[in-house]
DNA sequence: TTTATTTTTTAGACTCACCTAAATATTTAC
DNA sequence: GTAAATATTTAGGTGAGTCTAAAAAATAAA
């Protein structure tokens, strides 16, 4: 049984570890959790201690069978709960992140079955995140990054990387959406801005930067 | 801000306020925390200098209108989650109570006011007790112990006093539910048990105890 | 009304999850 | 390869929220 202070730092082991390279460092750690690195040590030792990280003093931690099972329940549970707030209760995508956060650490297998039947078995989250299945099992989809994208193929916005509610808040005004048809028009070589099309109709730019943090099928 | 320790003891006092005595005794108070005395004296000096209660050493605590008002914020998401559970995601009755615990503790102004329009603003959840609207507002509706039912009059079963899972299944059992009609055939003088009949057609007998938990209409 | 019992508070201690400051180890730069 | 910079850990401390044991106050009983 894990605590909620412990919870959150498994998961953002997890994501590190997903995202990036592993062991993950202290320091990175520490700035991912807002926390100093003193704390974090204190806290490695505890998780090591309880078997979901493999810890070695000086080189960082990694994950265990355990801990990556957990932190599969926590995703599983924010990306329900998000789905939920958007598709039920009509929560823009930019505002669930947070009560997700909160939410995800109700303990309760019954609800999350429940919540999880009552969506219909959702395969990803608002933001076009894979949600895990009970058994922690994600379908992984292939997809590439939008600024990877050939000039004029016909492409379909699939996720987003950055989900700051800047970011999203953008995406809903230029009219980009998850399942929304894309296309490149040209690329200009300046700062590598994009002009595309989205549904086939809005045209717009885009930068680099967000180019880098939309995901399209390949 | 009150902290989610913090958020149970001003509930617990509102409850124990509201169902008999005020001030709240210290023992009581740790009685239905399952805390120690001395931990209750502790949490409610903090309280006090929150100002969500009145104390005097020696003497007990009394809730303030701040006090009130918190715990009628922390009952109506308690309810509404219960109505949630039951009417959107199936849970039986007396499986609801320990998830809503945890999810009544979720802070998220928005999150309340677009769960309460998702269940189209009910005015009593699961077990039939009120649930106060954004603004603190209970409406109370007039209800007598059906122990205190005249015979033969016809009444409905409006909430049951006494939540617990064993006698929500036993209810359950013996066909009893909220908005049930009820009618009592004759009252046993030997140890006060009931001969009853509920929706004109389940004819059963039941405990002076559990006549003394279940509220009618008058 | 004095004593006994119960209730409440105080004192001191513990765990969790954080902190700062200082010490130590590792990495990078010259 | 040594020095400087950076990363990490240790040591000691804090507040929240609990505990036990003992002291003090209030209540009940003789």
């Amino acid at each position: 049984m894990l605590s909620l202070a412990e919870e959150n730092y498994v998961k953002a082991i997890y994501h590190l570890s997903e995202g990036g390279k592993s062991p993950v460092s202290t320091t990175a750690l520490a700035e991912s959790m807002n926390n100093k690195a003193a704390s974090v040590t204190d806290m490695i030792k505890r998780l090591a201690a309880k078997g979901v990280i493999a810890y070695e003093k000086y080189y960082g931690a990694n994950i265990s069978t355990k801990g990556k099972a957990e932190a599969l329940r926590i995703i599983r549970k924010h990306r329900l709960w998000e789905t939920f707030l958007v598709q039920k209760l009509g929560f823009n995508w930019d505002e669930v992140h947070e009560v997700a956060e909160q939410l995800e650490h109700i303990q309760s297998p019954l609800l999350i079955e429940k919540l999880d039947a009552f969506l219909d078995y959702p395969a990803v989250d608002p933001h076009g995140h894979p949600i895990p299945d009970k058994h922690g099992k994600i379908s992984e989809v292939k997809q590439i990054l939008l600024s990877e994208l050939a000039i004029g193929k016909k492409s379909v916005i699939k996720s987003v990387k950055n989900g700051t509610p800047a970011f999203l808040q953008y995406l809903s005004k230029i009219g980009i959406y998850i399942g929304a048809p894309i296309k490149i028009v040209e690329r200009i070589e300046f700062d590598g801005s994009l002009e595309i099309v989205i549904d086939g109709k809005n045209k717009c730019f885009i930068s680099r930067d967000a180019s880098e943090n939309l995901m399209v099928t390949g």
